[in-house]
DNA sequence: TATGAATGAGGTTTCATTCAT
DNA sequence: GATGAATGAAACCTCATTCAT
């Protein structure tokens, strides 16, 4: 198994190095594959194509934070509790590792459609733990009764996404998981909630 | 005055047809000047470069629809009528403009960063709208005192944005407009509002 | 007759200018024609192609200038004094037009062979009144008997082209007619002569 | 240093049959690739742009020649005798590379204003070499005392540029080296000499 | 395993020339 | 005669991938 192999972390990390200091489209394998301190052949014994490099990127990065914070909600009891947790979770990832969150939010965007198709399967292990959260706050009865869940998930996600780029694009400079309390009222209550 | 010769639109409908059926990187210019019925140099006379025709082609289409929103919502009183007619614009925009919205949401996602830049900018026209809506509803009573109104335009765009890439990743085959008036009650009162 | 129409000379005297100031790649028939104060196309009622304007630019410039030195040393007696003469009037020419200096010195030049061949008939002309001047020279005892004048020509010719050229790339900041005497003499008599 | 991999110059030397056979502008990377026998893209792991390849064929054939000629110099002891050799060298180098003359006198000329300029860098150190024989002339005697050193070496090298341009124009059918010691001497004592 | 030299396809843009008005 | 909008051919360079060592 690759995957085992201490290169393929190596090269993993120094892709997304790569990523954000260059950009998207100027970080070409000879430079991902300068970053990792390797040959550019090497590269091809551990990944298929450059696709298959940001892939398994997003995979092994987004595929740990969903796992983590898969377990770190049970402990919650309630869906508003976890649904904070969840949110405080996901910026925290994404402050504590500025070059990743350029390289998710900014530059894998660039990427053409069937790459984001594919993207978006890892992506929908996360929506599912939002649809698990907002089932329980449903079924506990903290959320209205039909809420249409798949309408409450793209409000997370689209809303949290908004949140992330913008807060990239301005260079990161202020306090992204400052406002974690206070998107999650917002999304349980709404403007006119309370 | 480049922009009032018919050739103008002419080639910035056929950018929009070829880059929805060919995808951003292989709508070549060539194949936009097949699509508008004229020689590859004629672009030329019209637009500095490819990116400028992009550039434009965002300006035309969604300086008009932003025009239109904004003269639109004026007759309404509410904060909430006014967020349900956006919501409602902007779906049936991209609605009755099925090449718009793909090139939109996927396709013009992939370009530089510099371009994007200049996307933002007119996006932003857009955002203080929905901004102007905030504020409204803050004043009349509607909304909650204290409103952080950053966070609630990034939760209203981030969740359109969302439903719409969506709903155009899964070839648009269910109706979107129809969901208008859920997602702007649940912007106004989130899950658990009632 | 075309070349006596006054729009055919307002042409070429434009093709000066625009070549002198934007060089020869950058010197395009679109400028040409605006700096001509014409229509692009009303360039081709004057002159077959752009290669035709540059040729008769040389034809017209040179031709008179031949003409006029043909004439001019006709009243001197000596070789020396004729030779002096033409270096003279070259010089003068030259000084005297910044513009036609930097045009056949440096960006004419650049033109592909098929049109430096059909410049160099122009020049068959102006090596004609040079060798008359040898001829001239070696009949009246002035110059060495059996002088290789084929030799004799290329070695004037080039000299005073190498001067003009060093001259013009030098920005034309010196007097170069002020040489005229000093080359005549060196050309005359050599490096050991006197 | 990719100056000492046999590719480097075998991609030169490719070049100068390219455009020789071809003309400047006809001779396009990949022809100059497919007379290499590498592929177009091999070109760019040895030089930054085609100019590079221009520059560099220039430097290497030039350079070679001066540095050949210099030292050759050497041995005579009076500059009469330099100049003789300087001149036979020179047109010893073209003759014996056909290709070669057509490319430096012809073909490269009409490369734009910038390669211009780098070329003369390289012919900078020739005229260097030309000076310093007439320096040797004058201090021994030979020459005219208060010789003017510029001058003279413009008459020396714009009599050599002649002779070989002409020669090549006419397809090089003549016996160009026979020359060398006529030249020589006329340039030394002039028309009038002896 | 690891290397890195070599490959070669593919696209934006310029500009001389034409021709309907 | 004069216009100027439209034409369309043509080439440099990049970079993901391979494969002999």
């Amino acid at each position: 198994m690759k995957k085992n192999k201490p290169k393929y972390h190596q090269i993993i990390d120094a892709a997304v190095v790569a990523i954000a200091e260059n950009g998207y489209h100027q970080a070409q394998v000879s430079k991902i594959a300068r970053q990792a301190g390797v040959a550019d052949g090497t590269i091809y014994l551990y990944f298929k194509n450059k696709e298959d490099i940001l892939i398994s990127l997003f995979q092994e990065k987004m595929g740990t934070f969903v796992a983590k914070t898969a377990e770190s909600i049970q402990v919650k009891q309630t869906a508003a509790e976890q649904l904070q947790l969840l949110v405080q979770n996901h910026f925290t990832l994404l402050t504590d590792d500025p070059h990743l969150a350029v390289v998710t939010q900014l530059e894998l965007r660039q990427s053409n459609k069937e790459l984001r198709l594919k993207i978006n399967e890892v992506l929908k292990e996360y929506l599912l733990l939002i649809d698990q959260i907002l089932k329980t706050g449903v079924e506990n009865g903290e959320f209205n009764d039909g809420l249409n869940i798949r309408l409450a998930r793209q409000m997370i996600f689209g809303t949290l996404d908004e949140m992330i780029t913008t807060w990239v694009m301005n260079d990161q400079k202020y306090d992204l998981a400052a406002s974690a309390d206070d998107v999650t009222k917002m999304l349980l209550h709404g403007f006119s909630g309370k």
